[in-house]
RNA sequence: GGGGCCGUAGUUCAGCGGUCUAGAAUGCCAGACUGUCGAUCUGGAGGUCGCGGGUUCGAAUCCCGUCGGCCCCGCCA
């Protein structure tokens, strides 16, 4: 070992000891005949001091070379410091180094960013440097909290007779669902594999192998475009279990998460989470991923506003439309610049405008005060979420346009709406089966095709698959959905079924799930499972913004590696070996 | 496929109703300094204002295109 203690390890308690550190230079403060050295590490910063009275003529020379993020090892005595000259801001402050000797381990080049500061660097710097980056105490934090995370989970599900278990990269295509990735296969020319868009269905054989409860944290591949919460590859807790119903999964992923959680981040979990049927999320939230921060749910008014003599409002009813609502419960947080903004952004939208009654108290403002009598104001008054100080804010058309608007109005709200930062964890239940896409003409799942239907309504199926609810689950954090699964078709009969209803003909379905239905003759036990993105549950509890700040090495928006510059062209020759011609139109 | 924002010393930014011979801070280089921890002080170097074209006597600034980064819609079973 070139070390006897890392940066961040030595204390009162080790003064007088030789001790021998390595690590980077953080910083130097050079004050001509004394100088102080920052050595950091991973685990912190240790400060070594040196004087020529201390060392001899040759260390004290080369000493003139040493630049920041030099790489050194060092030998040293600990010492105690002056009283005043005790720095609480570190671990290590107690203490400090005195020089013996030291090497140079490796020199560092003028770097193109601070590595010592926290000021802000363009992300396209720091992804093309990502090893200056990870030196940086911010990320370094999160990718210690990721895997902090990580291990809590695995330590739970240990706990609980799971097994890891891998499933493979190279698979197979199976066009249903987001873009494939495809790798060639030089033994198979003009066969591709593809990468996993999840493990679902070898989670599903692993059941029907026995192994009653699975869990992997798998890599899982789309080549979709990219967002802030969306990577090509991406991480997930993917479980999958035997003998269970929708309320086992759930409450075992609550206990989960309350103990990687508050295991990992100083953060309460209270469970059981809040269950919302998703029918209720989009009429109350406009979404099936309700930030439950936001103490706002819409009410449908067309009741109450029906008696008012506004004429735009009672244009909209009688043609079919529908008045709904919100109240913001403190409406002096919203000013009438900031209506003016929600206005236009409604107009923007398609709309007339917003309307609104600002209370205080007994009096009201509101540009339909005049229509607005007091039978009217009792009623809404009578409202829940009405308070004496609260904006009433309302918005009358077709009614799915209508909760949209609003949806999309109170995340512009947002910041005036969340009223504590915490962490609001929510199931949404109750899925339907099945959705109709317009642009191709037919029924597609609304989750998977492997999705079981609930019991009872496995007889609406044939006539009226619309109705049909799945035995669904999704959960939400802040808004944003952090996973979802279901309860499996254990039956091959129903599974080929569900497949006929989403347009898939008996040689297609043979063709690319054949090996499923037939291992659903063996003996397939009840089972069902979840999958949980790792990436951006660890995003939202480390605060950040976006999904990039909790994986090592990322991709851009163009899914481009700034580090490596993947991906690129390949040789002739391995095109040649695979097969493959490239087609480009080359711009002149 | 579409909409929006951004691109100026190594870095973070200012300048953008045309005059800039492009500034600041920080970093870098040289020198001074025995208690600093964002050290301090003195001096210095450093820019094809992303790239290409246009308007203009004159463009970092206005216009068009293009490249790159970010955010969003579509897409993500």
């Amino acid at each position: 070992m070139l070390r006897t203690h890392t940066c961040g390890e030595l204390n009162i308690k080790n003064v007088g000891q030789k001790v021998k550190l390595c690590g980077w230079v953080h910083s130097i403060r050079d004050h001509g005949n004394l100088k102080f050295i920052d050595l950091r590490d991973r685990y912190g910063v240790t400060q070594i001091v040196c004087s020529p009275m201390e060392v001899n003529e040759e260390v004290w020379e080369k000493l003139k070379e040493i630049k920041n993020e030099y790489v050194i090892s060092l030998e040293g005595i600990v010492v105690k410091r002056p009283e005043e000259t005790v720095n609480k801001k570190i671990s290590t402050g107690e203490i400090e180094v005195k020089l013996v000797s030291f090497e140079i381990l490796n020199y560092c080049k003028s770097l193109p960013f601070d590595v010592g500061s926290n000021e802000k660097i363009s992300e396209t710097l720091r992804l093309k440097y990502r090893y200056l980056d990870m030196r940086r105490e911010s990320f370094q934090r999160n990718l210690i909290k990721r895997s902090d995370f990580v291990f809590a989970v695995r330590e739970f599900l240990k706990d609980n007779n799971f097994v890891e278990i891998e499933t493979p990269i190279l698979t197979k295509s199976t066009p249903e669902g987001a873009r494939d990735f495809i790798v060639p296969s030089r033994l198979n020319p003009g066969k591709f594999y593809a990468l996993p868009q999840s493990p679902q269905l070898f989670k599903q054989i692993l059941m029907i192998g026995g192994f009653d409860r699975y869990y992997q944290i798998a890599k899982c591949f789309r080549d979709e475009d990219l967002r802030a919460d969306r990577q090509p590859e991406f991480t997930q807790i993917d479980i999958e279990m035997s003998f269970i119903d929708e309320n086992d999964i759930i409450s075992l992923v609550e206990n989960l998460l309350k103990y990687s959680i508050e295991k990992t981040f100083e953060i309460k979990v209270d469970i059981p989470f809040r269950r919302i049927k998703y029918e209720e999320a989009i009429d109350k939230y406009g979404t099936d991923t309700p930030d439950l921060r936001m103490n706002v749910e819409f009410m449908d008014l067309t009741e109450i506003f029906k008696k008012s003599g506004v004429m735009i409002l009672k244009e909209i009813i009688d043609k079919g439309g529908k008045i709904k609502g919100f109240f913001v419960k403190d409406g002096e947080k919203i000013s009438l610049k900031d209506i003016e903004e929600y206005n236009d952004f409604v107009k923007n939208s398609g709309g007339n405008g917003i309307g609104w009654i600002k209370f205080k108290g007994e009096e009201i403002q509101s540009p339909f005060k005049k229509y607005l009598k007091e039978d009217i104001l009792n009623d809404i008054r009578e409202l829940p979420y009405y308070s004496p100080k609260g904006i009433l804010f309302f918005l009358g058309g077709e009614k799915e346009w209508v909760t949209i608007t609003l949806k999309n109005l109170i995340d512009k709200m947002k910041n005036k709406l969340i009223e504590e930062n915490k962490f609001s964890f929510v199931w949404i239940v109750d899925f339907p089966l099945f959705e109709y896409n317009e642009e191709e003409q037919r029924i597609q799942s609304v989750h998977h095709p492997f999705t079981s239907p609930r019991e009872e309504d496995i007889e609406l199926l044939d006539k009226e698959p619309l109705k049909v609810k799945a035995r669904a689950y999704d959960i939400v954090l802040n808004g944003i959905e952090i996973g979802g699964g279901s309860i499996r078709i254990n039956k091959r009969n129903l599974q080929e079924k569900i497949f006929k209803i989403i347009g898939l003909n008996e040689n297609i379905y043979l063709q690319r799930f054949g090996f499923l239905l037939e291992s659903l003759e063996y003996g397939a036990p009840p089972h069902g499972g979840i999958a949980i993105g790792l990436d951006r549950l660890v995003m939202i509890l480390l605060g950040e913004e976006t999904i990039r700040e909790t994986i090592a090495f990322p991709k851009t928006q163009k899914g481009v590696c700034l580090l490596t510059d993947a991906p690129n062209e390949v040789e002739e020759q391995l095109l040649k070996e695979n097969r493959i011609k490239i087609d480009i139109q080359k711009d002149l």
